[in-house]
DNA sequence: CTACGTGCAAACGGTTTGCACTAGA
DNA sequence: TCTAGTGCAAACCGTTTGCACGTAG
């Protein structure tokens, strides 16, 4: 977590901006939470924010590479989680009913599956291909 | 064409809505694009439609399965394609550089290896799977 | 001391809704 | 005929912006 911290306060420093008590607070609520959260959640979780401050942090953040926005599929607006530079490569459940989503780390069969039908459509289509999404969308175990 | 013209009436008829020249028209303009588009886009190619029918019936068309959204992760808002119900089980290309969405059918292994990937998931959180959706982001051939 | 960051309130823009009118079966 | 669909304009609401004040370094 303090090195969480440290490399969130370098990336930023080298933006030319600080790393102050709100910043440090959206990034503690998005470590401990541990999955993605709306922006309403964050709002709530970090009440002493004010609305505007969250907004423009978040965007600094997501230019500094330590958070990144999620479209959502469920209409509860968009999802913020870690940078996957912080958390490692991951993907998502989510729950259709709840609307909920939840980390996943698939087995590295699937992801090298994955990394060759990228580089097959890459091959066949001249699309330059950076990453990949991947979502698995269904009932979560509390809502069955 | 008309066979899919003759479906989304069917889909239309048993949830007791008409199929109009307008939804004739938003069905014909996504058949035609073969990806995803903007509301924005829509509203332009269907200039005859005012925005609150393109919205109201875009609802429509997804309560009936005939549409489905498409959550964009470029910020030019959500997106519209013809129900896989339809078009067929596929995927899609990103360019991070010019927001286009393009479609691509992944081969076979790679399919089965996320269903396997799936069932495994199932077995070990609990969580139902109803499908996924997976995304390759990167540059289009012509944005390179 | 001098940016940068913050809160507040107003503005913005995409989406939705109310209502009177039109059109499909 | 009679219900569903449509256009227009207003309302809505999440997000962004302007501005004066606060704070980190």
């Amino acid at each position: 977590m303090d090195e969480l911290h440290e490399v969130v306060e370098q990336r930023l420093g080298s933006a030319g901006s600080r790393y102050t008590r709100g910043r440090r607070r959206l990034v503690d609520e998005l470590c401990t939470a541990g999955h993605p959260l709306t922006v309403r959640e964050l709002l709530h979780r970090a009440e002493t924010l004010s609305t505007s401050s969250v907004y423009r942090n978040l965007a600094i953040l997501e230019a500094c590479r330590v958070v990144r926005q999620i479209p959502s599929l469920s209409d509860d607006g968009v999802r913020v989680e870690l940078h996957e530079d912080l958390t490692g490569h991951h993907h998502h459940l989510g729950c259709s009913s709840c609307g909920d989503l939840v980390d996943v780390v698939l087995p590295e069969e699937i992801e090298s599956a994955l990394a060759r039908a990228t580089a097959e459509v890459e091959s066949t289509t001249g699309f330059r291909a950076e990453g990949h999404r991947l979502e698995l969308f269904g009932t979560c175990h509390s809502c069955q």
